[in-house]
DNA sequence: GTCTATACGCTGATAGAC
DNA sequence: GTCTATCAGCGTATAGAC
């Protein structure tokens, strides 16, 4: 606690971790090689081997590391009494699309989808940990609105499919196509989040949409 | 013509690129060698390369007889007239699910993903000759139903978010969770996709749901 | 905790016989 | 067109000095 680095790397484990994370989104697991992580973290490969068993071992640091605490601010949002649920709704959006599309974390899917055959327990904990909690996490905001009257009833899984969807698919798109010059233009953040959100308030709110829903 | 195989590949080039690509969908490019090519061809990895110079045209020869054709089908709803448009919608969403989720080319995009940096150009080729074509036709079958006076009008961009997301998602989170033995009970196709695009098409006919819509 | 040095299998790729 | 044989280099990982 005394004095703090600038850096959210308190220790060499983690400086290591942080920019492996960052040359395993840039390159793949199996495109990344301990030879590359030792340059980028400016010590010699071996020295890499100390601080964890294997490349594996590795990996499954930057992934575990990736979404711990991940969760915290929008359970927040899930908890406080000072909002009303559709500013919670929007609220909710914010998060998901930041964490989703520039945070490590939501641009691990790829990552993740690399590695689900051989590492199948790494998918499982991905999922357990993240993917899964997160769902719960707007399952049951959306619940809590239509508790309260704000929102009408909902088939939620197909309601949680168009909302992960678009955002997932839109960091997807970005990691996809982050060479293009005009990636902002093509695949912009700010007004298909505005619009989306509108979308699924709409669908919230308005009663005459509702009538033919089971 | 004379007698057709059985298999859609026509020549031993086919064969290979057809074997090539399920692996490279399973293991990632970089996780993917020649020798394990060469094996499950039932060939010597030597053999390979009288086919292809290299690894690198072998798999963009995947990637490009991946989409090649792939847009067929849903040019032919746009073009028949023996369809209304809420059946075009339905029709294009069977489409949309089954070349997204089953078929080889929908799933690539997780390996674009890893290649982008290192082969901007199979991402840019991927783009264009796939993900902005399908966009195009689906962006040309809703504007038909609004010039019809069937749907009301839309902003597009935010739409096609709403359409595409959401089945890129789900293909993608099947991808990472290929080998949970419930992943047809967390991630189902069908009735998501139902749920899906009986939203879509409300949010295309519905009035009271138009009126605060640019 | 970091280094140098090294083991050794596997990588993509080539040469040349059949 | 497929094969055997072979290459140089890179892959992960280890041993042991400092």
């Amino acid at each position: 606690m005394a004095d703090v680095k600038k850096t959210n790397a308190a220790s060499r484990r983690g400086e290591i971790t942080e920019t492996a994370t960052a040359l395993f989104l840039e390159k793949g697991f199996a495109g990344t090689s301990m030879s590359d992580l030792a340059q980028a973290c400016g010590i010699r490969k071996a020295s890499l081997y100390h601080h964890f068993p294997g490349k594996e071992d590795l990996f499954i640091a930057c992934v575990t590391e990736g979404y711990s605490g991940a969760m915290d601010e929008i359970a927040q949002i899930y908890a406080t009494d000072a909002m009303e649920d559709t500013d919670k709704v929007r609220a909710t959006f914010d998060c998901l699309y930041h964490s989703t599309i520039e945070a490590p974390v939501g641009r691990l899917s790829p990552l993740i989808a690399e590695v689900s055959r051989s590492m199948p327990n790494v998918a499982r904990s991905f999922h357990n940990n993240y993917i899964e909690l997160q769902r719960d996490m707007v399952e049951k905001i959306i619940l809590a609105g239509v508790e309260n009257g704000a929102f009408l009833p909902q088939d939620i899984d197909v309601l949680l499919h168009l909302i992960f969807g678009p955002i997932v698919t839109l960091s997807l798109s970005r990691e996809m196509f982050a060479t293009f010059d005009d990636i902002d233009e093509r695949y912009p953040v700010q007004s298909l989040k505005d619009g989306h959100v509108d979308t699924i308030l709409r669908i919230l709110t308005e009663p005459a949409f509702a009538t033919a829903q089971g």
